[in-house]
DNA sequence: CAAGAAATTGACAGACCTCTCAATTTTGGC
DNA sequence: GCCAAAATTGAGAGGTCTGTCAATTTCTTG
């Protein structure tokens, strides 16, 4: 049951190491049944750690909350810009960014639905994906190619059907077609012809693992 | 501390009125600090209502909140749908319906939050308000004035504009003029032509209120 | 390898929660 | 106004949860 913060600190000190197994836990517990469900006691537990433990590493629950989904969305972030590194064309970066998102934070679900919960109580968390996002929708303003005006409601909206995709394809079943007409939908949203839209956003790409390869 | 539900039941039976209180208060509390964080004696509390009785109208707290949630939705529909009796183009009826949803749910804070919070939580319910949205889509499309599918996942999105915007107006402090602006982007998404897109939706409209005209 | 520092343990106090039920009060039909 | 039926009350049994702490184990460093 070794999860992913877990291990992205193998070798490195006991207490880090804890504290990697105790939000791994959470992140499990958060996606079965709910963020305020999953009792501090449950997810010592499920991290082989006594309930004594959990307070050496986190205030409250609230603290690990936190340190989950932030943990969640820079892993994400990180991953997701680098993959997308030498694409230069805007409406490739949105599209390639939104299927890589969504189905990535399907792949874990614990990870995927721990961070829809996480964004409707965390402001700062929305914040922190909203201006990761924002920069690719400037670039194709600036280009042209998004016939739009970029402002923060414009974002939240992207935003807001990026989530739907995650929970769609995490909580409903849908499959892995949703990404990528999800993001055809945002692009046509951004004022990009359907054809293009279309185009785009069906193009075959590699997808992401949550795992670290050969783990 | 007099709620909807309470007004709407004025004059029935003291088991009904009992109900319709305690469905106030749990809308209340909902909102307050979220469906989980509510307990039932706190519910019931602020229902004026000694504990037990609770009891005698819910099973417990699912049922409450499954009450509710439809009881709200089933209330904005039907609000919703009567002030739009007489217009025809599915162009307007979208957006006024949009529009009106947001600022509804937006006006009685408790139940715009009760009510997002639910649908992520009550399929059932996910399923009731798409339903209705979805006729004024295929209405659309079959008038020649939406140029996409209309599937479950298009129905999805627009949803979770809505939703977006019921967030933003009652959690992030956002102005009215976002509910117009919603219904925008929505009408852009359906593939309305811009400058209509935009006509359509900033045409000034007289907003339903949640309260019964003259309580 | 010894010993101080750091981390962990697990029992538990105190709080709060759900749901039950016998006793009591309120309704509403006659 | 009477009274059976319906609704309400509130105490409390039985749980679970959070956060604390003295005792214990595990590091780590000289």
């Amino acid at each position: 049951m070794t999860g992913v913060f877990a291990e992205r600190v193998r070798g490195e000190g006991k207490s880090v190491r804890t504290r990697a197994r105790l939000m791994d836990a959470a992140a499990e517990k958060f996606a079965e049944h709910g963020i305020e469900a999953a009792s501090i006691n449950a997810i010592a537990h499920a991290a082989d750690v006594s309930n004594g433990t959990f307070y050496n590493h986190f205030r409250d629950k609230d603290e690990l909350v936190g340190a989950v989904a932030f943990g969640i969305a820079r892993d994400f972030a990180e991953r997701i810009d680098a993959a997308m590194a030498d694409i230069d064309d805007a409406v490739q970066r949105v599209s390639f960014g939104t299927r890589q998102f969504i189905e990535l934070a399907s792949s874990e679900p614990s990870w995927g639905q721990s961070l829809m919960r996480a964004v409707w109580s965390l402001p700062a968390l929305r914040r922190e994906v909203a201006s990761f996002a924002r920069a690719d929708l400037d670039r194709g303003v600036r280009d042209g190619v998004f016939r739009v005006e970029v402002d923060d409601l414009l974002v939240d909206l992207m935003m807001s059907t990026g989530l739907m995709g995650v929970y769609l394809r995490t909580s409903e079943g849908a499959g892995p077609k949703v990404g990528a007409e999800i993001a055809e939908h945002q692009l046509r949203l951004l004022g990009v012809p359907p054809a293009r839209a279309h185009r785009a956003s069906h193009r075959p790409i590699e997808l992401l693992a949550v795992r670290p390869p050969q783990a």
